[in-house]
DNA sequence: GCTAGGCTTCGTCAATGGCGAACGCTAAAG
DNA sequence: CTTTAGCGTTCGCCATTGACGAAGCCTAGC
């Protein structure tokens, strides 16, 4: 007999909402016999008492205000569930859907969107920031129609195509002691305490898992959603942290913060575009994938100008000192 | 007769994992035809069918792919649930648990946590970001000690506190029709598309909230988590954004943004410290609170000192003139 | 053609869950 | 102080549900 079910979750929200067994038990249609004994044998189940029981009705004990917490969730999450599925065989849908991580809607996507809108002007994007794994699982049920997302996260059965490449650097603030190295790997790194992304973000992942690889703790003290949290952390003092060296350039004028090289080989990241089945896909979408697609070819082309510049630079300051 | 309950979702997960009702049903210790029923009554409450039956095993429709993400999602829920009532009486915490927003992170947090910690170095605080609403529910619920969240959110049953106001401005590329105004009603900005932050946002809600009064629509485009992100699809030309001014301060110079004054009542926003029951704090996280609280006494002094230099500026404007 | 593997359907029966009735407790009203 | 009203608990009854074994169907491999 298991008594934790969706029935015995709704009726407790009821009970939490009117205070009174015998309310909720007119409102969800049942005896009150039936509410005392599904609530009693919860209770057992979870062998915590979860109301007080009083004259006049009950109040919530401090686990039972707990449980309400989860059951709100658990029923949304039914009803989304519900709703999802009820909508599934409505297969068509109007407009193209992106899931994309922090890294890639912060240094990249404005600029490949603005082009992407520019030419097609009346596609609405329906853009969504999530962790590389949400994107993935995304993705692979339907959920969205494109996903971006750091390619060192498996996405087994999802067409992968090459996005963008980024570099991860260690931040400090400016007067940190690890901020005059001109490089260092990330094991240097684990004296300190961290500022960071979620648990569940492919970069803290990443961190993880050379930590546990080095026998050392990660010490993560503060974790935020964005990377500004982060700069503006690292930037009072709270803290170092491992950012894409693009990320941080806009903050290096406004706050005290340094970025050192990290040599390890993880640092290079790639981002990468999954989509369940390329040629599935509405028309639409398509083109945004090759869009993107085709991005990091225009990227590359904009750092070899670079390197040619640089290497002009380097011509004529040997001219000179000819 | 409910057929969408935990043991079916869990049996679905083992049928998925293993493609086979035969092996799933050994796996969940029961009999292959009480499987075979339980997914044929699911199949027919959510009107979809849920696997391609095989010779040799089942296969997931794209319905019952959908299906598979949102069981794992609940039944980690539920893992979640069964493990918070387990602890629940294990109450003592070693640490402060701190909830905040978004505005909060990343305008007032960092010199106040820092600030903190230098008083008290040895205190561990764990910090997360949360959207204002599901703040005031950890709070409620125990989930955390300390909340910061909007305060317009009805936060009934909790101690609240004054922490920090803000002032919410429309951001726009340089190059926008609204951008040369010197102020505006938010009335003004609903013929344009918006990059907002998620939908369960505080700032999302007061938007929405006034596009209703107003019986115009909001048109959200892009929807990120940080105010990073909305600025750069603004400087893109993505869209409009309503944003704390002072989060957008830093982004001026590197990017071709504009800023426009709203004059909206509500556009004015206070943050506010929330917690259950003051006296009921861990007294490092009491002070804390009082910590906090007193930030936004040496803030008004800030401005106090601030406004006696603009006038001691005007005054010697006036002694140069005369 | 036969066998093995896998899923479906049917009838049986034990277990579950809802009900009404009876009981106990407390606060308010007379 | 007694009675009444409101509320939650417990018990026994019985209708419904859910799990089971057996039988049947389909397909692939030998």
């Amino acid at each position: 007999m298991k008594r934790l079910d969706f029935v015995t979750l709704k009726l407790f929200v009821a009970i939490a909402d009117s205070r009174s067994l015998t309310r909720a038990a007119e409102r969800e249609h049942l005896a009150l016999a039936a509410v005392s004994k599904r609530i009693s044998d919860l209770e057992t189940q979870l062998s915590t008492t979860l109301l007080y029981r009083r004259p006049r009705g009950v109040e919530l004990t401090p686990a039972g205000h707990a449980l309400l917490h989860h059951a709100r969730h658990m029923l949304d999450s039914l009803d989304h569930l519900n709703a999802d599925l009820s909508e599934y065989s409505v297969g068509v849908r109007g407009h193209v859907r992106l899931h994309a991580n922090t890294s890639a809607v912060i240094e990249f996507l404005p600029d490949d969107l603005s082009d992407f809108t520019w030419r097609y002007p009346q596609i609405r994007i329906d853009m969504q920031e999530r962790l590389s794994h949400e994107i993935i699982a995304a993705v692979r049920d339907g959920l969205t129609d494109i996903g971006i997302f750091s390619a060192h996260i498996p996405a087994e059965g999802l067409s992968i195509h090459a996005y963008r490449r980024d570099r991860l650097v260690l931040v400090t603030a400016r007067d940190h002691p690890l901020a005059s190295r001109e490089s260092l790997a990330f094991a240097d790194t684990l004296d300190y305490d961290f500022i960071g992304l979620e648990q569940d973000s492919s970069l803290h992942a990443l961190m993880q898992q050379d930590s546990q690889r080095l026998a050392r703790p990660l010490r993560m003290r503060i974790q935020v959603r964005s990377f500004e949290g982060i700069c503006r952390m690292i930037d009072r003092g709270m803290g170092i942290g491992i950012l894409p060296a693009r990320a941080v350039a806009s903050y290096r004028e406004s706050l005290a913060l340094a970025t050192v090289p990290l040599i390890d080989e993880w640092a290079e990241r790639e981002l990468v575009i999954g989509v369940r089945d390329l040629e599935a896909l509405p028309l639409i979408a398509r083109q945004m994938v090759e869009h993107l697609a085709s991005a990091s070819a225009r990227d590359a082309d904009t750092e070899t100008t670079a390197e040619l510049t640089n290497d002009s630079a380097a011509l004529t300051n040997v001219t000179t000192k000819v």
